[in-house]
DNA sequence: ATGTGTTCCTGTCCGC
DNA sequence: TGCGGACAGGAACACA
């Protein structure tokens, strides 16, 4: 699930009780969740300080005063709740334990990160903090799409006589980062392209297009996530998923937003995909 | 080299 | 109320 908008906004939420701050525990409740935790990951995580939360693509990052730095992917399913928040901003009171509590961080000071994820699609490492950009999850993945890296010329180039439909080439994390089911959907909408069409085969002025689109589609969303953590005072201290409207996705049957477009959103499965679109507005 | 399908898990929802 | 099937925001991997 979450895309880079709602891990950028996990980022934002955890900042504040993690950075700074000493990890004084790790609870690593199972060996695993997709692939093996490393070796002794409680131990390394114990004492270190966490000195900056990074985000690339969907991964969290974590620099910690070891010299080793921790991510995190949250997979389709993953959550983060943080309690006991000395600043006021997080519920106070530390909630009783999940089922899928599968590693809970303490804090000193009296905060607590508690990872949640019942499809465990998500996952966790350590890497040396020099050189982390070689690992091997993030050695493969394109630019950032709100970065500078991120252009017309590139996307341009990347399409080049790629027969993949469009839909896919944008959830290809290696042509651009960060991009999911969701707004992948969003963003064809909003550019007004059918989410079948070959990647090769759409104009270059068209694919141009995209690149401010996709950047004011997640940028909106962006922005929609910190307008809910404002209200976690009273919340429940769950980082991950927030409310936000969308044009298409979910919206199957429903009618297009599209002023002056009479047509109706189309659900059509595109390698095992859902792919929202109004076929009216959508060539 | 590309493009496509399978796979890892659990939970929820919908029709019968 | 139970049961089966479809589906869910990801992405590595095996294959044609």
């Amino acid at each position: 699930m979450p895309e880079l908008p709602e891990v950028e906004t996990v980022r934002r939420g955890l900042a504040p009780v993690m950075e700074g701050r000493v990890i004084a525990r790790a609870d690593v409740n199972r060996p695993d969740l997709r692939w093996p935790f490393p070796p002794r990951m409680a131990e390394r995580l114990t004492g270190a300080r966490v000195d900056r939360l990074r985000r690339r693509s969907k991964y969290i990052l974590a620099d910690l005063s070891t010299g080793e730095t921790l991510l995190v992917h949250l997979g389709m399913s993953g959550r983060m709740l943080v309690s006991g928040d000395p600043l006021g901003r997080f519920v106070h009171d530390h909630p009783a334990p999940q089922k899928h509590d599968h590693v809970v961080l303490h804090m000193e000071g009296g905060a607590r990160i508690t990872f949640n994820d019942p499809r465990r699609f998500g996952a966790m490492d350590l890497m040396a903090t020099d050189g982390a950009e070689g690992h091997k999850l993030l050695s493969v993945l394109g630019p950032e799409p709100l970065g500078n890296d991120f252009h017309e010329d590139h996307l341009v180039k990347a399409f080049r006589g790629k027969m993949t439909p469009v839909k896919a080439a944008l959830l290809d994390q290696g042509i651009v980062a960060g991009l999911g089911n969701i707004y992948v959907c969003e963003a064809l909408f909003r550019a007004g392209i059918h989410p079948g069409r070959r990647a090769g085969r759409i104009a270059a002025a068209r694919v141009a297009e995209l690149v401010p689109v996709i950047r004011q589609v997640l940028a909106e969303a962006i922005a929609a996530g910190g307008s809910s953590l404002r209200d976690f005072r009273q919340a429940d201290g769950e980082l991950g998923y927030f409310q936000h409207a969308f044009d298409v996705y979910g919206r199957e049957d429903e009618a297009c937003r599209r002023p002056g477009c009479d047509g109706t959103i189309r659900r059509i499965v595109q390698s095992g995909r859902s792919s929202f679109f109004c076929a009216q507005c959508q060539r």
